[in-house]
DNA sequence: TTCACTGCAAACAGTTTGCAGGCGC
DNA sequence: GCGCCTGCAAACTGTTTGCAGTGAA
């Protein structure tokens, strides 16, 4: 894999970032404000594409919200938008483990938690809905 | 709520594919085959979002694809669609109401089952990956 | 030198919207 | 006749792709 200025920029933005969840357009934006040479939103893309396909990054879908991406080191967690006030909440992988363990018995499927979200309500709507 | 031609021939695909998910290019490509006046595509956009409103038709997200559109008087359930062959497997809502209130009660996190679908890989799939 | 990588621009899909006209009530 | 509903066309967002040129190795 080649080491090049737009790659290092995509990957200085997201090591600033850390457990922030950046979409594709907003880590455009930010390598946009930050870097002389413009980088272009197709090569955002690629790069994004190509550090997940090593295994660097992972993406997770938030409802309608773009494609949310971050470092795969931090532990697998799944995410909840709140479909009200858009804000996300989100539990460790090990919350759902054994829901997921039961849907694989019933089921047979082998749920990949972590690459969607799940809607609802979060405290705060949830209670003024009531 | 006026009843007009293309409300009737929407809600009639509607009614004849019962419990199969259509979305909305779909339904319009239906509505289209049926009917001789073709509707156009954002008045079955506006149809579905009307019949949604009084609460005849829900939608789901099933991962990347267009979202599905069912009578809201099939049983909630949950959607599960396999990354790899894009088979979709589904739970009654029932399965996994005691893993939602043990998320409510941990994050006060109000799960709408149903809305989004999760990922994984089916039965088939996750035996061929082994 | 070579070819992975890039910018550019255009296409893509699904969905939404503004507008002027038409028809159900 | 009022105004909800419609078709048309264009815009929109996020994302992908074809192509020819460039720079990392």
């Amino acid at each position: 894999m080649r080491v090049t200025e737009p790659r290092r920029a995509i990957c200085e933005v997201l090591a600033r970032s850390h457990d922030e969840h950046l979409d594709a357009p907003t880590i455009h934006a930010r390598v946009a404000a930050e870097v002389e040479t413009p980088v272009d939103q197709s090569t955002v893309y690629r790069t994004l594409d190509a550090l997940e396909e090593i295994g660097l990054l992972s993406h997770t879908h938030l409802g309608h919200r773009p494609a949310v991406y971050h470092l795969s080191e931090e532990e697998g967690h799944q995410h909840f938008v709140c479909d009200v006030c858009g804000k996300t909440v989100a539990v460790p992988g090990s919350a759902i483990d054994n829901w997921a363990a039961d849907i694989r018995a019933r089921t047979g499927f082998v749920v990949d938690p972590g690459h969607f979200a799940l809607s609802g309500r979060c405290a705060t709507c949830a209670v003024q809905a009531e």
